[in-house]
DNA sequence: CCAAAATGTCAAGTATATTTTACATTTTTA
DNA sequence: TAAAAATGTAAAATATACTTGACATTTTGG
């Protein structure tokens, strides 16, 4: 056999374009106004701490079960706390 | 070598229990409503006619940014199109 | 100042949403 | 009633959301 490179397994492939969607929220800024930690949070919406910090920075957008839970804990409609820019995605 | 069954590669493992949300809403009503088909509110909101399908079974919820497309087709807020039982998910 | 708490980052794994293809069944209509 | 249109089903692949665990940086408070 020759001594060529081979990759096996390979999961997930980085791409570019298309953006992922990235849309912005509010969910910091109420979460600051009710004094709470990411981390306090993430349990009351029974996530991790990671999805918290996730979403509040954008890199992903939340299910739609996770963002009615979050609406529901803030007291708010899921527009209202989402941001949805004209393009959308 | 033996002659044992060996599985490669499995990548999905159905899993029962926790019965992944399902929750309902108004799309095929709200579809009819307007007199289109599947194939026709698919290419609305630029999805394939078999997410139209799963969405409105409840095989699987809509993604966040879906269901904003969907309750701005339909002239809705997504909470009056989905409907999300009090254990939520 | 310094220790603890809070926040951020990285990587790999699992879960769920969406696409693609192909075919089967039901409903509509000419 | 037969063809066409609409709807359903199933499987495999890809994309995105979420978890787990481990460690780095920043912020807060005694």
């Amino acid at each position: 056999m020759g001594d060529g490179v081979i990759i096996e397994n390979v999961k997930h492939v980085l791409h570019f374009g298309k953006e992922a969607a990235k849309l912005k929220n509010r969910i910091r800024e109420l979460r600051r106004a009710m004094g709470l930690t990411q981390d306090e949070l993430a349990g009351a919406l029974s996530v991790t701490r990671q999805t918290v910090i996730a979403i509040e920075k954008g890199t992903y957008c939340a299910s739609l079960p996770l963002a009615h839970r979050i609406a529901v804990f803030f007291g708010e409609s899921i527009e209202s706390i989402f941001i949805f820019d004209e393009e959308d995605q």
